[in-house]
DNA sequence: CCTCGAGTGATATGTTATTACATTTCTTGG
DNA sequence: CCAAGAAATGTAATAACATATCACTCGAGG
């Protein structure tokens, strides 16, 4: 995986495996993966990076799919909401999700020279974190991991 | 403490307890506590909450202490820099540091009801997440930690 | 006294996100 | 099948967040 794990992979192949997963996942659940919506997501499954909302939705303007904010929007809300992206706080972006097929609490390692932004995942509520929410009595429904840094490729040509 | 651990406290102390030791590590650290940076903060501390920059600015208008964007974009960037302020990310806001004595990691929880944000620490690159930057040779810098959910206020009131 | 650098003032603009409302498309029960 | 309601989309306008740039001030150090 070119982004995700920051190595080279078979990326046709995997765009299709998870746009088919999504399309059955929202069969079984009876969701409407619409044109929109899946052109979305391909987008980011493609691009394998993070993108801006305005960034996605100039591709989707180049091709007549809607060129106003709130379809972009709308279709990230729903892709975000189900599972199949992530948006990453620090970068204002977007990101199809590495792991579509099971329930996770994301976390990212975004290199801040070039951008790239790597999922893996965490463990919820534990450590000092859920030990603050349980004394307090905050009832912690999402968690949000982001670790800013320098990948691999970028290590050496930075300070 | 009314936000940072969802309890009440003497407040008008407490800000001036912060104001006194920011003042004193800038000028340990030989860095200029200018009345715009010492304003913002003291209002960041009186609100006790999350602000949005233009929240900020627009108190800071109200007194003639500059009212275009860029001065307060320029004392949070200061006070970020330096550690008495946090970004909080999620909201696009910042929050007065609740624990500016010493260097730490931040982590965040924050209501998305009232958007009250409490303040604790967390470990850094331990667990899944160390073990993932180090796997593929990712070097942190930095971790954002927000999990967003419902105070103990709003629990009772909410879904 | 002069210069340099940090900070500030001010204008303009760029980027990200939402509100609001009209219209179309799906779906579901009669 | 068909009507009614729900869900999704099209479109315009605007709000919210952030930065680029340049001119000006003022204090520290040569």
């Amino acid at each position: 995986m070119s982004t995700v794990g920051f190595r080279q992979h078979d990326h046709a192949h995997c765009v299709h495996t998870a746009l088919a997963q999504a399309e059955a996942k929202c069969k079984a659940k009876r969701l409407q993966f619409t044109p929109v919506r899946r052109r979305v997501l391909e987008i980011l499954l493609e691009k394998h990076k993070a993108m801006g909302a305005y960034d996605i939705l100039a591709v989707l303007a180049a091709e007549g799919m809607g060129s106003q904010p709130p379809v972009v929007y709308r279709a990230l809300d729903f892709l975000v909401q189900h599972g199949f992206v992530h948006r990453i706080e620090q970068l204002n972006a977007y990101a199809a999700c590495a792991h579509p097929t099971h329930d996770h609490v994301p976390a990212f390692l975004i290199c801040r020279s070039c951008k790239a932004v790597a999922e893996t995942e965490t463990e919820l509520t534990q450590g000092r974190l859920g030990v603050a929410a349980n004394t307090s009595g905050f009832q912690i429904e999402r968690v949000v991991v982001e670790a800013e840094g320098l990948c691999p490729e970028c290590i050496g040509t930075q300070a």
